[in-house]
DNA sequence: ATGGCGGCTGAGAGCCGA
């Protein structure tokens, strides 16, 4: 399976962009971020004719994913945390190839200490009690998406400037570390144990130009699958086209099982 | 490094992102 995500700030201003990145990485499963398109502008014509269906939910201006693919689905649809009804449309999961495959969009938190900041660690908390239901079913489980947390000093262009900081403060580090806990493999940090890979570069400041960026956007696997897991790249491409999204997709690939 | 960018709405400038 070809998985890939991308935070695309803007479905329908992105949409040449995504179709040109679908037709030349030809992935199985593309989750989208930052769709901003409300469900009934969805582009699902588009998406079809090249060869794509999709599961979306969305609203006007912000937030809003889609899990984009040209596998088979199976079973229901989820389009929020199960039991909670959330006004922001942040997470929508299906069954794709045989694996429970989640796609987030964690919020921004704006400011240490903000209502938004607290929003954020709640979502966390609840995203981690439904990732916890999953893998003690026994699935197979895939979460990807724009979690907004930087998880290492290496994740951060300068730790140092950004330290006690949204993205990087101290509970939002643990929280992610607790997904991991639940036996979730980061595979982009495992296929690359010291390397320095960002997935979004400010688009200001010249700060892709630069790299200066955050590695906050991750693909995390459950532990059968993430041994199959052949690679795990940032394709920085799309950032250096024209009129980019500020954040660059992360694709991952895994050999079948057996 | 104060904000510089870019998307959104609604028709201004302000909000939000990260």
């Amino acid at each position: 399976m070809k998985i890939a995500t991308w935070n695309v700030n803007s479905l329908r201003v992105r949409l040449p962009q995504v179709l040109d990145w679908l037709a030349s990485e030809q992935p199985d499963v593309l989750a989208v971020q930052e769709t901003k398109v409300a469900d009934d502008q969805f582009p699902v014509m588009e998406l079809r004719a090249a060869g794509y269906e999709a599961v979306f939910t969305g609203e006007k201006a912000y937030n809003g994913v889609a899990l984009i693919t040209r596998l088979p689905m199976h079973g229901p649809v989820l389009k929020a945390l199960p039991g909670t009804v959330d006004p922001q449309q942040r997470l929508v999961a299906a069954e794709l190839g045989g694996v429970h495959v989640v796609n987030v969009y964690v919020p921004n938190g704006q400011a240490v200490g903000s209502d938004a900041y607290d929003y954020k660690l709640e979502w966390l908390e609840r995203l981690h009690r439904y990732l916890a239901d999953v893998l003690a079913a026994g699935r197979e489980l895939i979460v990807l998406g724009d979690f907004n947390v930087a998880p290492e000093d290496q994740d951060v262009y300068d730790p140092l400037l950004w330290a006690n900081t949204v993205l990087f403060s101290g509970p939002e580090r643990a929280a992610f570390r607790r997904l991991l806990d639940l036996g979730l493999v980061d595979v982009l940090r495992a296929q690359n144990p010291h390397g320095i890979v960002y997935t979004w570069w400010d688009y200001r400041f010249n700060a892709f130009r630069r790299n200066r960026g955050l590695r906050i956007d991750h693909l995390l696997a459950s532990p059968a699958l993430a041994a199959r897991c052949v690679s795990a790249t940032v394709d920085t491409r799309p950032r250096a086209a024209e009129r980019p999204s500020d954040h660059a997709p992360l694709l991952a690939e895994f050999a079948a099982s057996r």
